[in-house]
RNA sequence: GGGCGGAUGGCGGAACUGGCAGACGCGCUGGACUCAAAAUCCAGUGAUGGCAACAUCGUGAGGGUUCGACCCCCUCUCCGCCCACCA
């Protein structure tokens, strides 16, 4: 280790070395670490530098907690089912599994040249037909237990992509993928019903270790939302009363105040109609629906109303949620809605502005206190009936002239209510709003008087015991879609027999292969690629042995993610997707590191899968990752993305060829807060080699003297207590994901190391096992230069004594008024008077308080002596 | 519209629990070394005034609490991210 850094010959040598003896798989140790990357997805592009700052940080982090005396798991793998591998297949008639492998190796050496701790034997792969198979069997378990179902309702399509999606896979009502504008489509698909999970995803929340704004994005994202049916009777006017509908609201409080009702397009109180959509166009199910349900609705203008849902299903969904559009719908004539509070007959309407998959698919339109039902009401002359009275308010009266600001409506309206009311009205009319808070009802009969918050309660009951309404909780969260009509994803492990209908792949018989086929293309009829291969579709049922056909949708890309972190526990296990004894010893994942896009996919779909794996008794733990931390994007120098298109991409091959894999680590580490997005700086880079080359510097003087603190006699140096504030500070950093000020403290510690003759050879190597886990390389081979045999990796974090972090002397700041004046230095355990009388003492004192005694002298002990004039 | 997070030198960012604002790094300026340059080393680097000691101002804007505020409270502006006709 002779001249100068080179960091393209070490690194090489300590990566191979650190594999060869199996350096990092201590796996005998009695404590346990779990650190986890989000696995990435092998693309044909390969790594950009903001890929590995994750990597990096679980890499410290897994090389601390070794050092620290933990048997620590860090492994890497590649969720390689999805469509970019499909379309480039597409594009150039090779198999997707060829591109996946190229990419895989690309990944895998690019990843290799930055030194990382993985443990390459527990490898994954999501498209090893070893690894699907767990993937199908999961898939099911969730049969068997009723949580995977076919459904036919209508489905977001992507008609760019020409697959069905779920609700999470758009981005502002386009296909997240592609940009396109998605469809609604009715077609035959597998979904699995997420909401039975909806509560215990919701409040297992509470006790994870994640930011904050994850869980509310998630709590958001499940939307829990505690309400009230309502059942408003339909009156026919050729046949009198008809069953009715039911409605969903939050605010049943306003209950009065319901002056239309409303449905979706998609609700079903509409497809009972036999003049409606034509046959072709019918789903196998609506056919069977309708069929069965003869009822005559009454609506007279039906041609009208098909005419608005036809038209409703023709707009794409960015179309029909676009911001600020204009409110349509149809009046359904002929029926009329009886409100169960007080039988008044209103009107129903159906428009696009209710949504059919939330809720029940129709509400109770109160436009005096909801934005959506008071938009809808002015563009159809519809009344507005104000039932909430605000009991706290203010509101600048709306006639000129006044700048009056009213506390209460009773400072205007001490006493009449008819003419608040009036004036309300009127008022918030004039201004084009609702009032949407709470208050006090008024104009509610019974009700009347009452707070918002107990009339709720009240009328809740009253409807209840006339079995009119009911309380029931719903969620924004949506049944996981799980059919994919594409050909590069895991076969869903079913058949459908004639005989005996949806028949479950036996166990025995997986992993269901995904086979060859001629061309990738999508099919576009709802059916996938596979469909077309008749020797793999056509089999026998495995219950009575006659003519059946294979299911043919494949799984979604969020399939094989959502359990991986189990796998690689024990991954070559061929009786269980993990052994229980393995999984005991390492779950749940002690540091999950990744993107914040995936706040509610993927990291909603593995804590689904968890605990559904946890409660058929196949993993001990019902939640998988403990502690969770975003990565904060590398953006280009720019302030753009990284990506091919703008030209801006830096690849780490090049920084580690330039600058070699410890700055590189470092750099990333040192860049900004972890968490935050922040642009690449490749002159940042400089910064951290440069303070390598002082690294490597330093071993020359570095000497065997020992350091003063061991010789035990005297007092210990500056230097000392400085090692062991930064043995302080770079453990509790590093710990609380705090890198940049970690990676600052060693360059403060390098340059006070410089300015001494000579460096204690002690605290020479203290520092190195501190700069270990951020530049691996280098540390190892300055370690190895100074007689080491065994690896640095194998020896031990230092602790930071508690005697040697506080020092003799300590800086006193003298402020005049909070302004400092004067310091100085005294020892450490000098009294508060002693503080006092030598600030007093100044000379930059004396001027301020000419001659005057002090209002006040406030002493802060080790800090300052503030003086009050 | 809702939720979350920001705003500190030329730039990226530090600042414990309310106690010397600007650590550390980049850049820049001057000097040393060199025939010269690069690299390296030394010194300086928030603004304004001053030869200087030093003084005044200074953490998006305005107000407040406090002996003392980047930090706490109120009002406002701007920016980023996520979600969004969810009744």
């Amino acid at each position: 280790m002779e001249g100068r850094y080179n960091p393209g010959q070490i690194e090489k040598k300590w990566q191979d070395t650190w594999e060869k003896q199996g350096v990092f798989r201590q796996y005998g140790r009695e404590k346990k670490f779990y650190t986890l990357d989000m696995f990435p997805y092998p693309s044909g592009a390969g790594l950009h530098v903001g890929h590995p700052k994750g990597y990096i940080a679980t890499d410290v982090l897994a090389r601390t907690k070794q050092l620290q005396g933990y048997a620590v798991l860090h492994p890497m793998g590649w969720d390689a089912f999805g469509l970019p591998a499909e379309q480039y297949a597409i594009k150039t008639k090779t198999h997707p599994r060829e591109a996946t492998k190229k990419n895989v190796a690309t990944f895998k050496n690019q990843l290799g040249r930055l030194g990382f701790t993985y443990d390459w034997d527990r490898e994954i792969n999501t498209t090893d037909p070893e690894y699907y198979k767990w993937t199908q069997w999961i898939f099911l378990q969730m049969f068997w237990k009723g949580l995977a179902y076919e459904s036919y309702e209508p489905i977001i399509w992507c008609p760019s992509c020409q697959t069905g999606l779920a609700n999470e896979d758009l981005e502002n009502g386009a296909c997240e993928r592609c940009g396109t504008a998605v469809e609604k489509k009715p077609m035959r698909q597998w979904v699995l019903r997420i909401t039975d999970y909806a509560d215990r995803l919701l409040s297992g929340l509470d006790a994870l270790d994640w930011p904050e704004s994850i869980k509310e994005s998630q709590r958001n994202w499940i939307g829990r939302s505690e309400g009230a049916t309502v059942r408003f009777r339909i009156k026919n006017e050729e046949s009198g009363m008809e069953e009715g509908i039911e409605v969903f609201t939050t605010r049943v409080d306003t209950l009065f105040g319901c002056t239309y009702v409303v449905v979706a397009p998609e609700h079903p109180l509409l497809k009972n109609q036999e003049s409606g959509i034509k046959n072709e166009e019918r789903t196998e199910f609506e056919n069977q629906e309708s069929g069965s349900r003869k009822q005559e609705s009454g609506i007279k203008n039906w041609e009208e109303v098909r005419a608005y849902i036809e038209e409703t299903k023709k707009k794409t969904e960015m179309e029909r949620t676009a911001e600020g559009r204009e409110k349509t719908g149809v009046r359904l004539e002929g029926i009329t809605a009886i409100n169960p509070i007080n039988g008044e007959e209103v009107p129903v309407f159906v428009a696009d502005y209710v949504l059919g998959d939330y809720g029940t698919g129709a509400v109770m339109a109160v436009p005096a206190h909801d934005e959506r039902d008071f938009a809808f009401a002015r563009q159809y002359g519809l009344p507005i009936k104000y039932v909430i009275h605000p009991t706290s308010f203010s509101y600048k009266k709306f006639e000129a002239g006044s700048q009056a600001i009213f506390q209460t409506i009773e400072d205007i309206f001490p006493e009449k209510d008819s003419e608040t009311e009036g004036w309300l009205s009127e008022t918030l009319m004039a201004e084009g709003k609702p009032y949407t808070s709470e208050g006090k009802l008024i104009n509610s009969n019974a009700f009347t008087g009452i707070h918002s918050t107990d009339a709720r309660e009240k009328i809740t009951e009253k409807l209840e015991t006339e079995g009119l309404g009911k309380k029931v909780v719903k969620y924004k969260l949506r049944e996981w879609v799980f059919s994919r009509q594409r050909y590069w994803g895991e076969p869903i492990p079913v058949v459908r027999c004639e005989q005996c209908g949806v028949v479950p792949v036996p166990e025995s018989e997986l992993p269901v292969l995904l086979p060859d086929v001629e061309s990738y293309e999508p099919t576009g009829t709802g059916e996938s690629p596979l469909a077309a291969i008749d020797e793999w579709v056509n089999v026998v049922c495995p219950v009575c042995g006659g003519p059946a056909k294979r299911e043919t949708n494949t799984m979604p890309q969020w399939a094989g993610s959502s359990w991986y972190y189990l796998r690689y526990i024990d991954p070559k296990n061929t009786e269980a997707l993990v052994g229980k004894e393995q999984e005991k010893k390492w779950m749940p994942v002690g540091a999950y590191v990744g993107g914040a896009e995936h706040a509610t996919r993927h990291l909603i779909y593995a804590r689904f899968w968890h605990k559904f794996l946890f409660d058929i008794g196949a993993v001990s733990t019902d939640e998988p990752f403990r502690k969770l931390v975003n990565v904060g994007l590398i953006l280009a120098s720019d302030g753009r993305k990284m990506s091919k298109r703008w030209g801006n991409v830096v690849n780490p091959d090049d920084v580690v060829g330039e600058f070699g894999a410890d700055a590189m680590r470092l750099y990333e580490m040192f860049m900004g807060p972890f968490s935050q997005m922040i642009s690449w700086n490749t002159d940042g880079v400089v910064g951290t080699r440069r303070f390598l080359e002082k690294v490597w510097k330093l071993r020359e003087k570095q000497s065997a003297v020992s350091s003063e603190q061991s010789t035990g006699s005297e007092k210990p140096r500056g230097i000392d207590s400085l090692l062991h504030k930064t043995i302080a500070k770079v453990t509790e950093d590093i710990n609380a994901f705090r890198f940049n000020t970690a990676v600052s403290s060693l360059m403060e510690l390098v340059n006070t190391f410089g300015k001494e003759e000579v460096v204690a050879r002690a605290h020479y190597e203290t520092f190195l096992v501190l700069l270990s886990p951020f530049a691996p390389h280098i540390a190892e081979e300055l370690w190895e230069g100074l007689g080491n045999t065994e690896s640095i990796f194998l020896s031990s974090w230092p602790v930071a004594d508690p005697k040697l972090l506080v020092t003799d002397t300590v800086t006193i700041v003298v402020q005049v008024n909070g302004k400092v004046r004067d310091s100085f230095e005294i020892s450490a355990d000098a009294t508060e008077d002693d503080l006092k009388a030598k600030a007093l003492a100044s000379e930059k004192v004396k001027p301020y308080l000419d001659g005057k005694e002090p209002k006040r002298v406030i002493v802060v002990p080790g800090k300052l002596v503030n003086v009050v004039t």
